[in-house]
DNA sequence: CATCAACGGAGCGATTCGCTCCGTTAAATA
DNA sequence: TATTTAACGGAGCGAATCGCTCCGTTGATG
């Protein structure tokens, strides 16, 4: 082993664990068989109910982590000096760390008070980003913060049939072809409406 | 009974079978349970056996529905004047129909001679479609008909967690987002290289 | 009324699942 | 080096789910 015996060990398995079951349930769903996280994690099922007690308890560990990581991707996003590139790169940051790919957990697990917390904390960041690039008109204005959310969450989703390379090279391809239909001036408009706070959050509502 | 008795009520479950499944499959992967596809399309399981000796064969004869679906659009997208007009319609048909949900299909069914012919006809029709638009200026050069065909793939799979109505409008309103992306002139030109057919048939071969 | 094609779904055996339990491995300690 | 022990991997258990069969029911037809 190379930095400190069993402890660092265990360290890096539970890493690699979460990095397994967010690939693992961003393809194939909340349905997607634990055995096949430990799989591609390269640890044993054992190792994984040391950690966590149940399945479920790990796809809760999951949610908040992602989110934590998209708030930190959003900070950075408003850190950048320019409207456009910072919602990008924010936008970008989530598509490669498959933040909405937690979407198909939504309405299996419970939702705890402090994922609800994190939640909010996030769109309330994506919301800042959102207005900033409304205002120095780089971003259509027909588009909303929740629009840019079902726009992550239909990006997070990996391919469950083509090698993870290749689908993450044609994600960005696509995502760079959304990013250039996101910029101002819009061609032509949005149809429908957008989408309301309470029909995008209702699915979490069910667990 | 509305139209004529019995043949007719079957012929009918026929068609809700196939919409059914199609739904299903798109939302949930090739792994969803018959009994679903049944539910949803309101028969009982025996009727769907009835018409599907197994699960496969439902499977293969959605795929030859779709991509006979998908050539029809294409054919209309190639009649329409305006060579804009004509792709967008065509992509706008295929991902309302749903025709890339059978991607999750790739690898778990045998592909037939019939089926490969298929496809192979309407890849040839998309690709005229796309050379048209590229000719006339109006889509972005650096796009080619496999990464619309990927893109398509990307819409047609539907949300396993909101409800069908609401899930369509989302995402009308962010292909919308990505059919402005895929005018000329493009802002940010397309990372990376541009898919090869090889790895874009690579899954289906493993049936 | 008698016939029978098409119906829905209970339930079978096979498979897959979440999870437990234990023999093994190797770092830490004496 | 010998002993201890914490973390390991995975075989296998009971439960759940799956694809599919089979049969009693339904309702149009002649």
């Amino acid at each position: 082993m190379s930095t400190r015996g069993r402890q660092a060990e265990a360290a890096r398995n539970d890493r690699l664990l979460l990095d397994a079951a967010r690939e693992v349930f961003a393809a194939q769903g909340a349905g997607a068989a634990v055995a096949a996280i430990a799989g591609r994690a390269g640890v044993g099922i054992g190792s994984l109910y040391r950690r966590y007690a149940t399945k479920q308890e790990l796809q809760q560990q999951l949610c908040v982590l992602a989110m934590e990581q998209a708030i930190e991707a959003a900070e950075r996003g408003l850190a950048a000096d320019d409207a456009w590139a910072g919602l990008a790169g924010y936008i970008r940051d989530c598509v490669a760390f498959g933040t909405g790919a937690l979407a198909p957990l939504a309405g299996q697990i419970p939702v705890s008070e402090r994922m609800w917390q994190t939640a909010r904390r996030g769109s309330q960041l994506a919301g800042r980003l959102v207005a900033r690039a409304h205002q120095a008109g780089v971003l259509r204005p027909d588009v909303t913060a929740l629009d840019i959310s079902l726009l992550m969450e239909l990006f997070s989703r990996r391919s469950p049939i083509r090698a993870a390379g290749q689908d993450q090279a044609h994600r960005q391809r696509l995502l760079a072809i959304a990013l250039d239909g996101l910029r101002a001036p819009a061609r032509q408009s949005l149809p429908g409406q957008p989408p309301s706070q309470q029909e995008y959050e209702a699915p979490w509502h069910a667990g």
